[in-house]
DNA sequence: GTCTATACCACGATAGAC
DNA sequence: GTCTATCGTGGTATAGAC
């Protein structure tokens, strides 16, 4: 699919930056060339060059956008609900969502943190801390409330993300389950998890 | 800390292992190179391949030998209980144990899938998925008995997995929970997680 | 068993033609 | 805007001395 000139600045930013989040999540930011991405999109290796200054770049700006559009879909799924099981609930159908729409995207930004320089890890992990904190806090206005039991909001935070992002693991699209039936069993699990029994 | 010369095979061999199960885990497999290997190690890099044919080789071995080992301590840890709620108990404390104890080895398990050539993929995804049905037989056994309450067992079993391995994500030896404590905490999780509320 | 030296290749990134 | 060509580096793995 090699083509040889023209130009198509609007067509092929976003097509290195979408061939390069889909083979970033398969194989891995390190086992990737920049060679490989070009050959996806169509080009030659250099003209990638027209569209990030690195490769480093390329991963850094795919993790931001990425964490910065979560972050303001979660808070627009729970905006104006405080009801703490509701906020809860929203929260993790908010999640799955991600899982359905943006799953590349979602398996880079917790598996390619390593791969970041210091500088770029910084602005990630604040991201990423934004995210949990925002699932933190839901936690600590039902245990407040009364309606959640948990010995420790941190550590139950951790876990119900560890257990939400792990949908990457298994799912997969068009497969046995719908959407609705995913957020639901999620939503069950994740509510029984921090309800007293 | 180079050496020059001298007959340490007893020595090199094990240590070759655990410099790479170090590095594998915290930069990744891709993103490490047999040279570093052998600067942590203290020897030349061509020395290395007097203990594996080459890199893959190094990553499957580890892998594998981790998984059996694992293997036999969940079902060593489990043997002679029959009861549900004490088996998912047995199983998580177990899991815990090996992040204590094992910690880069259960990152690279579940890190480096992707790093694997196809028959040595193969080879490990069986473990893993004989690792996963130890748990999905124990949630099963609880549903049957009418304790456990779970739509769907296998959606169970990976959700509670997740949980489980999203422990390397945030716990650092020495840190402000004991063994003990970890364990309490993800053994209540999982229990209510799977327990009719 | 380990060393030094190196073959051979792929990498990221750049320069200059078109 | 993309191409071809290339630079410099560092990758895995091997050969042969000691």
């Amino acid at each position: 699919m090699a083509r040889k000139t023209g130009s198509h600045a609007e067509i092929t930013g976003p097509a290195v930056r979408r061939a390069a989040e889909a083979l970033f999540a398969r194989h891995g930011f390190a086992a990737v060339s920049m060679r490989q991405i070009a050959a996806e999109v169509g080009v030659q290796a250099g003209a990638l060059y027209l569209y990030t200054p690195d490769k480093q770049t390329l991963l850094f700006e795919l993790m931001r956008d990425h964490l910065e559009a979560l972050l303001a879909a979660s808070d627009a799924a729970s905006a104006g609900i405080s009801e703490p099981v509701a906020r809860l609930d929203a929260f993790v159908r908010c999640h799955v969502d991600y899982h359905f729409d943006r799953r590349d995207a979602v398996v880079l930004a917790y598996m390619e943190l390593r791969n970041l320089t210091p500088g770029n890890f910084a602005e990630i992990e604040a991201l990423r801390r934004a995210y949990e904190d925002r699932l933190e806090a839901v936690l600590a206005a039902g245990l407040e409330a009364g309606v959640f039991d948990v010995g420790d909001t941190r550590i139950a935070t951790m876990a119900l993300i560890a257990m939400l992002t792990g949908l990457h693991v298994w799912f997969r699209d068009g497969g046995r389950l719908t959407r609705s039936e995913v957020q639901e069993m999620y939503a069950d699990l994740s509510r029984r998890m921090v309800t007293a029994g």
